[in-house]
DNA sequence: TTAGGTTTAG
């Protein structure tokens, strides 16, 4: 039988088959049985994501329900090759799929799901033929039920054809927030890039401003669905098509990969996450993305920057300009206008905005904005984007030196108001400070350097050495507000630096600094351990325990090979489950000097386990190694599953820096002396490039003279916990909160920080040589008073 | 329909 595969309408469905196959019955469906020349029909009503299977073939899993009104009425379909490939990318949920010259096993997991005691099995191997008919009341990419994911294929830019509709990926190179247009709708403009450094500018329409895309700065990465793709001046242009959707990411390396939606049912299966992934390291080396961002102490005049602020008041000034007072905690360095408006006419608390005067702008917006200033609400965060800073006019004698801010009309340069959420990381970020501005006295403020500055900054002499100072103080337990980090012995000839001088030097060097932790990202502590490759240099998430179930269930159709049983090196023992599943589990005990070894030095191999019995065994034995049968060797599961298991610790191997060998290259380990069974030296045999649990983390340090985000990038050293076992370990997750605590107190003022002191160094990253970075290095926290 | 990136000129 020939391998076919194809899309056909569902009217010719029963003409197009070929005359000799006839349609079979679920009742019908059993191993034994001649199943040639018969084919099954059924719905599909669930897909899982293609994966690959730890040989290379990819595999794809869906569910087809029969139209019959038996009790058990679906089956799993599990295909394999090209063909899972091909069907990931065609199948929707609803279609009608047949299925010929298949394989009929029986089915491991029909206890658990329900399901028919069998499955089919298709494969180009099996000859099989696949016709997929999808629902005419079903559009192709929409899902046919809201539980169940549907398949999305996303076309990279380059390949935009004029006339589609499309899903796509991107990241943000340019973007207008959604401002009103002269239509019905709001608009936005987005101009999206990706690794094929193909550009495409989308113009987004909406009624409902929530339907928009929730773009905060350039460097965040989408999705759209549903964008049509149309030619205009000779250049492919996006437009939103019905049904349009977005998520928008962080673009940031290592941050959580938390969707911003702009609907409220969606789907986001694993299998993205890395596409998000690899867009932010593909942007992190390739984009420059560094905004004209700036605080208010920053601005100078005839500047175009973005303010992210609060809003503390708003007044109508006349029918084409509107007044919105801000602040972001800085003072501007130059003395500011203020727009005189009748006091009727101003919203907003009257004795905050005079305490903050001298902290507070006046921001005059024109035009199409001023009908969005109007309707924002005091207190709301801000992002004004491309405000004009400008010299105060000659003319006007009373305004000799002073700077206005005025965001101009039109849209040109992404100029706008775009209204930040409360749980923005800026946002928090910029909260954050602001309550310390806010706790100090708010009527001494015409000196904000005295604010940044805190007064404990005299307080405490350089002379002695940090860690004899935290000996010393932690005996009367006031360690915490004096002196927070130890600092290792290798540097004790290193004097302190001030930021000032820090910011002010070029990369790379390093220093030793004294500084307050202003804040910290992320704050959910989990978010901040990833996967390291030290060969590739990539960061990864941590995979989720799903993603291994699903691999464990693939693997299970996979039957133990009985010539692998038993070699010289193991013992195997096999036995079927007994609970109607009829499941083929195999575990393999390596053996040392031909004997087999206590448990707790034992390496074991296992096919045909769940995740449950996998935990199990790693409580008992020393290593566990998730494996599954070839014709001549045991071999490791998809990458994604981990390698390795030990204690409570998942090891995993990079993708793209792997050459997975069989199981019988770890033999020469078992033969040492005395196997250590180290997750290395097991990689190493494998073929696997380890994979590092490490702590990624931003903190921003102040010390008066100014301030950085430096980077901690951990793997035991600085908590003096293992990042590896952090996830599993509810003790370590609470030190680790503590410590935290105690280097930014929640809720504490700038000035009752902790001093810290730490070693950071400066560096460059490769095409971003203007940007300089900061790394914290070679630091502990000081044990003995956590 | 609207806008279709590339600064107002108050």
């Amino acid at each position: 039988m020939p391998v076919q595969l194809l899309k056909i309408s569902k009217g010719k469905l029963e003409t197009q088959l070929p005359s000799h196959l006839q349609r079979e019955d679920l009742k019908y469906m059993q191993t034994g049985l001649d199943h040639t020349n018969k084919y099954f029909q059924g719905i599909v009503i669930l897909s899982y994501p293609l994966i690959k299977l730890g040989d290379g073939t990819d595999f794809f899993k869906i569910v087809l329900q029969d139209d019959t009104c038996t009790r058990i009425n679906s089956i799993n379909i599990l295909i394999y090759g090209k063909m899972a490939e091909d069907c990931a990318k065609l199948t929707r949920n609803g279609d009608t799929f047949v299925v010929a010259g298949f394989k009929v096993a029986e089915s491991s997991t029909a206890k658990e799901d329900g399901r028919h005691a069998c499955h089919l099995e298709v494969s180009e191997e099996n000859g099989s033929a696949i016709y997929i008919c999808t629902q005419p009341s079903t559009s192709p990419s929409e899902p046919a039920s809201a539980s169940v994911a549907p398949k999305y294929v996303y076309t990279p830019l380059k390949c935009l054809k004029d006339g589609t509709v499309v899903n796509l990926y991107g990241i943000v190179k340019f973007f207008k927030p959604p401002y009103i247009s002269k239509g019905t709708d709001y608009c936005s403009v987005v101009t999206l890039v990706d690794q094929s450094n193909v550009k495409l500018t989308c113009t987004l329409f909406n009624g409902n401003l929530d339907s928009l895309p929730k773009i905060y700065k350039n460097g965040d990465i989408v999705r759209f669905h549903r964008v049509k793709i149309r030619e205009y001046n000779g250049q492919m242009q996006g437009i939103t098509s019905a049904g349009f959707a977005s998520l928008t990411f962080d673009g940031t390396v290592g941050a959580p990969v938390v969707p911003r939606a702009s609907s409220k049912v969606y789907t986001f299966i694993d299998e993205e996450q890395k596409i998000v992934e690899e867009l932010r390291i593909w942007g992190a080396s390739n984009l420059s993305v560094s905004g004209p961002e700036a605080k208010l102490s920053n601005v100078k005049p005839m500047l175009f920057f973005d303010l992210t602020c609060q809003l503390l008041g708003k007044a109508k000034v006349d029918g084409s300009s509107f007044l919105l007072k801000v602040w972001d905690g800085t003072k501007c360095p130059y003395p500011t206008w203020k727009v005189p408006v009748e006091a009727k006419e101003l919203e907003g608390d009257k004795v905050l905005l005079h305490q903050l005067r001298s902290l507070t702008v006046d921001v005059l917006v024109y035009d199409n904005h001023v009908q969005l200033a109007k309707s924002l609400k005091i207190g709301s965060f801000l992002r004004i984007y491309s405000i004009h800073t400008k010299q105060a006019s000659a003319k006007n004698e009373d305004a000799s030196s002073h700077i206005e801010f005025h965001l101009h009309g039109g849209t040109c340069y992404g100029r706008g108001i775009g209204i930040l959420p409360e749980n923005n990381p800026d946002v928090e970020e910029l909260k954050k400070f602001l309550e310390c501005v806010e706790l100090t006295d708010s009527q001494n403020t015409e000196s904000v350097s005295s604010l940044e500055l805190g007064d404990t900054f005299d307080n405490c002499t350089d002379l002695e050495s940090p860690l004899q100072r935290c000996q010393q103080l932690s005996a009367t337990g006031m360690c915490i507000f004096f002196c927070y980090f130890a600092v290792l012995t290798d540097h004790q000839d290193m004097s302190n630096t001030v930021l000032k001088t820090v910011l002010n030097s070029r990369a790379p060097q390093q220093y030793r600094i004294r500084a307050k932790l202003r804040s910290f990202k992320p704050q959910k502590l989990y978010q901040s351990v990833k996967l390291h490759c030290s060969k590739c240099n990539t960061l990864q998430e941590v995979p989720d325990g799903d993603a291994f179930d699903v691999i464990l269930q693939g693997c299970a159709a996979t039957a133990p090979n009985p010539e692998l049983q038993s070699m010289s090196w193991y013992e195997s023992v096999m036995w079927t489950t007994q609970d109607g599943k009829q499941r083929k589990i195999t575990i393999h005990f390596v053996k040392h000097y031909e004997m087999l070894q206590r448990p707790e030095n034992t390496l074991l191999m296992i096919e045909g386990g769940t995740l449950k019995e996998i935990w199990k065994l790693t409580r008992r034995f020393k290593c566990v190694i998730p494996v599954k049968s070839t014709e001549d060797d045991l071999e490791l599961l998809d990458l994604s599953a981990p390698f390795l298991l030990q204690g409570n610790i998942k090891y995993y191997g990079c993708k793209q820096c792997s050459t997975p060998k069989t199981i019988k290259n770890l033999s020469s380990l078992a033969e040492k002396r005395e196997p250590s069974w180290e997750p290395t030296e097991i990689a190493q045999a494998l073929g696997i490039e380890p994979l590092q649990y490490v702590f990624v983390m931003k903190f921003t340090l102040v010390d008066g003279t100014g301030a950085l985000n430096a980077y901690l990038f951990d793997y035991e050293k600085f908590f003096q916990i293992p990042a590896s076992e952090i996830l599993t370990n509810s003790f370590l997750q609470e030190k680790m909160e503590m410590t935290m605590n105690t280097l930014s107190p929640p809720g504490r003022k700038l000035d009752d920080l902790p001093w810290l002191e730490c070693f950071i160094k400066s560096y460059n990253v490769a095409g971003m040589k203007h940007q300089v970075y900061y790394q914290i290095f070679d630091t502990t926290v000081a044990e003995d008073v956590v």
